[in-house]
RNA sequence: CGGGGCGUAGCGCAGCCUGGUUAGCGUGCUUCGUUCGGAACGAAGAGGUCGGAGGUUCAAAUCCUCUCGCCCCGACCA
């Protein structure tokens, strides 16, 4: 995959719009990647979206891998089904509602634990036929108080959400441990620096909520965790619950709430009648886990944890481009035979490349690929082109390396 | 929802207080020329319902009323 920014759609801005606050949301507003249509509701333009696909693909071929079935359920819902759990009034003003042409009271899911064990209820009989666990990549919409930002708060955002099912509370906690497992690969490949924390470990007993925080200093969490073990905790659970550890001896660090396993219980298959029928006869209510990752906001977390004065700089698993191609003057023979040259290489290889061909001044392009932030610059200047030498810059590391064309340094 | 701020060209802003020709500046965009390794230079252009409605006035971006939207702080939250 080669893409010409000539003739790629990234409306980049030099100054940095007066709404945006927060790093993330500046640099994805300059780096063409999003625009807000209102309040906490964003446009996805094709750079932002490749991000958000290669996040969501990770994400998919770990879910696939742990078991788990992709499914994809509605964004309206009716409201009925929000009565029987009772949440119908519980979530307040933050569930939007509206009535359809019928009049039938229907909301835009913020969630959906009610659909997913409706979709049970109705499918499902027996034992035989758990363990269960289905997940899907799907845009939420919660009507908050205030959105703020950016991506990090909006109303709309994109959440992969799995719910396990189980005959039993030991196999329940096994479908966890398994989630477990796989969000911590799943983080790992996002080549981000994160950590779990115990969220709650109360009424369950054990650990079983947990929270995914990809550090960075501008999160709004404040975690606390042991340098040498295992043990991390959100700052807000810490005092109310008995830690393990003295204050002291923790380390503390800010992060951003990516992700979140639940184990839920009972709660929605008693209320909502998802039963299965057992070896013995008898019938009983599944037992539950809730998954969520904030996938668009796993996104703008990225960009907060990896940045600098310059732009933004992808990790190379959700990177939108492996290589910002650039050449240094627009017309000099030697620079255009040599780009042509490495962009058919590359693309042979199976990289992805965003050739900066715009007839744009050297430190402009310079300028531009730093705020883009690809793992690596491929730069065929004048004088280099002359002598087959192509340089690449390592966006991460600052470091370059002179290579003949037909060599690549990753 | 309470408190604060802001809506003037794609983006960043001045002008408003103290009403008065064709509403400016920077940047971006278009065209031409010169440049060509860190957001080059010159020249010529295009681009505006001054958020909207109503009012005051001979005259409103500017004053008054209402309204819509966005941002920040707080409570709340993935």
């Amino acid at each position: 995959m080669v893409m010409r920014r000539s003739e790629y759609f990234i409306p980049m801005l030099r100054e940095v719009p007066s709404e945006a606050q927060v790093v993330s949301h500046q640099l994805m507003l300059r780096g063409g990647m999003i625009r807000q249509l209102t309040s906490g509701i964003y446009n996805w333009l094709p750079l932002g979206l490749r991000v958000l696909r290669k996040v969501e693909n990770i994400i998919r071929e770990e879910m696939d891998a742990a078991g788990a079935h992709e499914i994809l359920m509605p964004g309206v819902q009716p409201a009925e089904l929000w009565r029987e759990t009772g949440r119908d009034e519980k979530y307040g003003a933050e569930l939007l509602r509206f009535k359809d042409r019928n009049q039938r009271d229907c909301v835009l899911a913020p969630t959906h634990e009610e659909v997913v064990t409706d979709i049970f209820r109705k499918n499902v009989r027996s034992y035989k036929e758990l363990p269960l666990n289905l997940y899907q990549i799907q845009w939420k919409f919660r009507d908050e108080i205030r959105p703020r930002f950016g991506l990090m708060r909006g109303r709309e955002f994109s959440m992969k959400d799995a719910y396990s099912f189980d005959v039993s509370r030991e196999a329940s906690l096994a479908a966890y441990d398994k989630m477990f497992k796989a969000y911590c690969r799943i983080f790992d490949r996002l080549g981000l620096q994160w950590r779990a924390v115990v969220a709650d470990s109360g009424a369950i007993g054990g650990n079983y909520s947990h929270e995914f925080q990809v550090l960075a200093d501008t999160g709004e969490d404040t975690l606390l965790f042991d340098p040498e073990g295992d043990y991390a905790v959100n700052i807000e659970k810490f005092d109310a619950a008995t830690a393990p550890k003295p204050r002291e001896k923790l380390v503390e660090k800010k992060g951003i709430e990516v992700g979140h396993c639940f184990h839920l219980g009972t709660l929605y298959s008693e209320k909502l009648g998802a039963n299965v029928v057992l070896e013995d006869g008898k019938s009983v209510p599944a037992v539950m886990g809730c998954y969520g990752i904030g996938v668009s906001r796993v996104v703008a977390a990225a960009i907060e944890q990896c940045h600098d004065a310059a732009g933004m700089m992808w990790p190379a698993e959700i990177a939108p481009f492996d290589v910002g191609l650039m050449t240094l003057r627009k017309g000099d023979a030697a620079c255009e035979a040599l780009a042509a040259q490495l962009y058919a290489d590359l693309q042979k290889m199976g990289k992805t490349v965003l050739f900066n061909d715009r007839d744009a001044s050297a430190g402009e392009k310079f300028a531009e690929m730093d705020l883009l932030g690809l793992p690596w610059q491929a730069i065929v200047g004048p004088k280099n082109a002359k002598e087959g030498i192509v340089e690449w810059k390592n966006r991460q590391t600052g470091e370059k390396l002179m290579l003949p064309a037909g060599k690549v340094p990753f």
